[in-house]
DNA sequence: CTGAAAGCGCTTACAG
DNA sequence: CTGAAAGCGCTTACAG
């Protein structure tokens, strides 16, 4: 490997000055920075960034523990961090974690002997001890999670307001009979509030019937299980607002293999907009939530952080879509 | 920040005996051992990974350009890749390049300098400038990649017999005139292999009929655009292979929007086995190529380069599968 | 504008 | 078993 010493040597001068003309921090004689420049032109010599960052303590590597990467929202909360990230000069050390409290504690340990300038935690859900573990490190620190317990920094929607817009959504298209297929499993503290939301937009729109339906799970074969048991129900209402895309999708399927038509028979949406929803029949209406904007916000905001930027600290919320598709019928 | 001087200093040793005691490299007395570990304890010491790295020029640092993270089949590949490089103490640098030339290049250039011991290339296509760039850099290498135009360490499918095998099942399910719809833009080596594996099946299986359609890319929309401009050939065949998902389902939903009912009127395959293609009904018989696999045999390999192995260079195969569901009907 | 020197936080011969 | 010293490849006061 060819290093600076190498240079100094061939272009005749003081490594202070190799250092000077690589780094442009002050100026060098235009002849000098000639003779340098080519030097390391010829050598291809490139600077090791290992030993930069050891004596600048700039590693400028950026912690992204992840639940799992197969979910298309983790994927573009990552694509969403590592593009600001990377035009602040920021590279990504990604963790996946499965949801593993002891994997996360690990990797959160292994980030911080990198000497990680930052850290990101993108999952449903996390352990207080991991929250307290992540923000023991003393460096920015910013949450993607469903469920929040502590005075942490995150991204995310106004999950309430867009459950509760969603269901005006459906009075507006003519429902008046609308029920709530809850997620047991993940009862975080953004379903309370997904669940307020639906409540609130029964009371305000002063519609009689209210039901909610609790899954098993966020799984598409669980919601599936449930729509079937619940064939005999669908008749009270006229529309499913689902927690979630993968129930959407898993009661949608089971209405379809039991003779029940959507949307003609009853209308659902979900929550979520992943990608999947685009290509079952009838496509999915659902509420977009900007993933790659939200991993994108997430950096930024990291970033004012390590500035030392006042910044609006704990929640941070961004704009919701609803995604009008095909599985919402008009009753008017 | 604590140091290992510090330490060093607290427990009244060394810091050749901190480091040893780390790094249990070499003996120490029990006692002084107790005592080191105590400080450790009570100070919370973490080793510097920077510096450790700087002297043992090992970064443990692995770099995977991707094109895009959105894609499912990337981000398996990249769960593959991180799971086993994790078990080998390697992390992952993760780099998108949304298929740009120039950033493919920065990236390479920024890992070399960040010192990373490996390298990943995971995208559909890569300039031959690329290719030997990446391969310049004297580091262990590995490619994902459907064209193959330089000697290249890859791991893949054998997707000619794939192709040949999914249209000779359709053969065996009585299918006599089967088409096969193949990827313009992306005309790689690999989608020539396809093509291949098409037309020996016709061959081997001795059809009469057989037809190319060329679709003008990869994507859903363009394959819906082609579907519908052939509604009156369908009745030509009774069955098409198609090159990727994306195309199948894009012929799928052109022909199910023109009054052609899938698999009744005509049987459809896929190739890839993306996510999406389990929730389009009826849901895509199609080829699996395990991603996840792909990326974990992949870092084996590597992790073998590294130590110097002999390593069966060039091409890798891995098994497919053919995962065999709804859009296909049984003619027999 | 330039160079010699110190130092970043470690590991590892070398000597004892 | 232990420590003093050199060195990994850089940056950055400091002095000139």
């Amino acid at each position: 490997m060819i290093t600076i010493k190498d240079v100094a040597r061939l272009a005749e001068v003081s490594i202070s000055t190799v250092s000077r003309v690589i780094n442009d921090s002050k100026p060098v004689s235009p002849e000098v920075r000639k003779r340098v420049l080519k030097v390391i032109e010829e050598t291809g010599y490139k600077p090791n960034d290992v030993a930069r960052s050891l004596v600048t303590r700039r590693s400028y590597l950026i912690g992204v523990i992840v639940s799992n990467l197969a979910n298309s929202y983790v994927a573009d909360t990552v694509r969403g961090i590592e593009e600001i990230g990377k035009m602040y000069g920021y590279d990504i050390l990604l963790c996946s974690s499965y949801g593993s409290k002891e994997t996360q504690e690990k990797y959160l340990q292994l980030l911080d002997r990198k000497q990680a300038e930052g850290l990101f935690l993108v999952g449903s859900i996390f352990d207080e001890e991991i929250i307290k573990l992540a923000k023991s490190f003393n460096k920015p620190c910013v949450f993607f999670t469903r469920d929040i317990r502590e005075e942490i920094n995150h991204i995310t929607i106004d999950c309430k307001s867009a459950i509760y817009e969603v269901t005006k959504y459906l009075f507006e298209e003519g429902h008046r009979k609308i029920a709530y297929f809850s997620d047991f499993e993940n009862r975080t503290t953004v379903e309370n509030e997904k669940v307020e939301g639906y409540l609130k937009a029964i009371e305000d729109n002063e519609m009689e019937y209210s039901k909610i339906y609790v899954v098993g799970g966020n799984k598409h074969n669980e919601a599936y299980d449930l729509g079937k048991s619940i064939i005999d129900e669908v008749k009270d209402f006229t529309a499913c607002v689902c927690s979630s895309d993968e129930i959407a999708i898993g009661i949608l399927d089971s209405f379809l293999d039991n003779g029940i038509n959507v949307p003609d028979d009853v209308s659902i949406v979900g929550f979520g907009n992943i990608r999947e929803g685009k290509f079952v029949r009838p496509e999915l209406t659902t509420i977009g939530e900007p993933y790659y904007d939200v991993g994108a916000v997430g950096m930024r905001m990291l970033i004012k952080m390590k500035k030392g930027d006042k910044i609006q600290q704990g929640r941070m919320e961004l704009p919701f879509t609803i995604e009008k598709r095909k599985s919402v019928k008009n009753l008017n």
